[in-house]
DNA sequence: GTGTGTAGTCGAAGCGCTTCGACGGGCGAA
DNA sequence: TTCGCCCGTCGAAGCGCTTCGACTACACAC
């Protein structure tokens, strides 16, 4: 193995120099960090991870934490994940990762050993119980998600309210007057995860604001269940004109059962979904439909992470992306009553 | 921070005792070490990761490289990943998350900033850019995958090869002559992924060994090219009666749109399929399948690797797992013709 | 009684890096 | 000219842990 000193020796300087040429953290003369740098590839240096974290007390490491719960969308787990770790490479660090059944253990595990320098946590509930134990670490953190609570955390998520929102008046500029949402299956409400509640208030908040007829119908990810739900909307709200479906899985088997008890979309029935782009346009029927940005998600919370490391610029407390409809085919006018 | 020397002290004895209690190399009478470990306890003793890995030349970390490209089923990719994060858990380990995009640059990195003992390389090629490099690093690796030349790796994987043997045999034993393959995207094959075409292998190798009339379709991951399969199957082998499907996503797809062609599951068609157990069982009709065991790969993997590291035993090159096929109710014997 | 082993412990020497204080030399300000 | 200052570099002191050799004490064999 190639070391500093070795480095060092090549080009005539002392190790600390070439440390200071590597960081920057001192200035060099040109000349010297040229020919320490022509050092390093020669030898093909690569400073060890662990010496360096134990003398900087910096792994240039972050936790993050996934869910493995029932009832979240694996791609937008994955597709999260991974734009974690690209834009974490960005900024020259790594990704441990870190599931969800190890808990505050793990966190404090991680935190305390100073494998890693911060953490993100992905799927927050509205009372997740790893609250205090963030507040208290001394490791920055960034949730992808809010807790009913968020006062000292720092948080990113898309606005899943106004999500909700921008459905229903859509729909409602649409002319619908009578609408429901189908939801995330049962679990996640009873879990009081943050992103499906809001979805449901942005819903409920938009559709008495503009007067309209309403329901919310959580589902279970399987077509049967769908199925169920659709034919009961019909038997409960005959003149319905209008969904909203925040349930990946379920999007297309509903669209499918609305269609066997004879209603066409968007011909009687207007669609509008809450999911990533690839889910939406992918079907029989294009659905207009906000996006869930999981990639820039990702994005964003590791460069709040990156503010709080380097302690440049404030990192603000609550980050609500704001929702963006893409108007597809599942949506139309309502036919005159 | 609480270090190894306060835990020395608080006990009455020497660091280098404490550190022989904690890793057993060395025998530590029973007596000494129940007081190290109350003081472990008391204080809240947590070894630093960074000195640990400096000192012992083991970071207890291993990498996971995984795929982000298309064609790949993703819940199947994470299931995975989350075990191999379980297992690795239990032997003491954490795991890094690479992506396929970092390459071998990737793994070089690691490998040489020593941030990492070992490496699991995923969704591995024919004809991997990453084997010679793999080869020649000296840290333990296992593959997910079998690549064409597999001597000096370690590999392990579902027999694929035998899964499309399985299924064909199965359709052959309820008295069907006429079958297809539906599989993977093209792109798959074009990568020449070696699952992918060990299917085919099997499948063409079964089919031709029963005296059946077969054919191969790849196969997009969309509906539409579902149904274009489907009609093309129709025209060109108009005495088909069974089908095995490898794409998890267009299963589903498939099946609604022989339906429509007229042909029911399974009265006029037997469909059987390789993909997780979960998509099979959560279809309209059942799917009799090959499951693929992602999660015992990923803890199979990580046993492999802990067994090289530890040099405890020898890890065989390749482990093929024995598909297993769970009928359901996608498959009957053929009518009398 | 001497020799040989083994269990149990200690001290000290690193592991490879960062960082702090110091120092010489050049430069602008006084 | 002299003082102070900054630039560029060096040496040495750690960071917190593991591990090697050495040492004591005691057991057992001969």
């Amino acid at each position: 193995m190639v070391k500093i000193t070795d480095v060092a020796r090549h080009a005539g300087v002392s190790p600390s120099t070439v440390s200071y040429a590597l960081s920057g953290k001192r200035p060099i003369s040109e000349e010297t960090r040229q020919r320490i740098e022509r050092s390093i590839h020669e030898l093909g240096y690569r400073p060890h991870a662990g010496a360096r974290a134990l003398a900087s007390s910096r792994s240039n490491v972050l936790a993050l934490v996934i869910p493995l719960r029932t009832g979240i969308h694996v791609p937008v787990a994955m597709q999260f994940a991974v734009s974690v770790v690209t834009a974490a490479r960005r900024h020259d660090h790594d990704v441990l990762l870190l599931t969800q059944e190890e808990g505050e253990d793990g966190l404090r595990r991680v935190a305390d050993t100073a494998l890693v320098d911060a953490l993100i946590v992905m799927d927050v509930q509205l009372n997740d119980p790893r609250l205090p134990l963030l507040r208290a670490l001394d490791l920055p953190s960034v949730l992808i998600g809010f807790p009913s609570d968020p006062v000292g955390l720092t948080c990113i998520d898309l606005d899943f309210r106004a999500a909700g929102e921008l459905c229903v008046e859509r729909l409602a500029a649409l002319g619908h007057r009578v609408i429901a949402l189908v939801g995330s299956p049962p679990e996640v409400y009873v879990r009081r995860t943050a992103f499906a509640q809001r979805v449901v208030q942005g819903f409920t908040a938009a559709a008495d604001r503009g007067g309209l007829s309403s329901s919310v119908h959580p589902c279970e990810a399987t077509p049967a269940a769908a199925r169920v739900v659709a034919e009961q909307l019909l038997r409960e709200q005959p003149a319905l004109t209008g969904v909203v479906v925040h349930n990946e899985a379920i999007l297309e088997p509903l669209i499918d059962a609305f269609e066997h008890l004879g209603l066409r979309v968007p011909g009687d029935l207007s669609v509008t979904a809450i999911c990533p782009d690839d889910v939406a346009e992918n079907l029989p029927v294009p659905v207009t439909s906000v996006a869930i940005p999981s990639a820039e998600i990702g994005t964003r919370a590791v460069d709040l992470l990156m503010r709080k490391l380097n302690g440049t610029g404030h990192a603000p407390e609550a980050t609500l992306l704001p929702p963006g409809l893409t108007e597809r085919a599942s949506t139309v006018a309502r036919a005159a009553p």
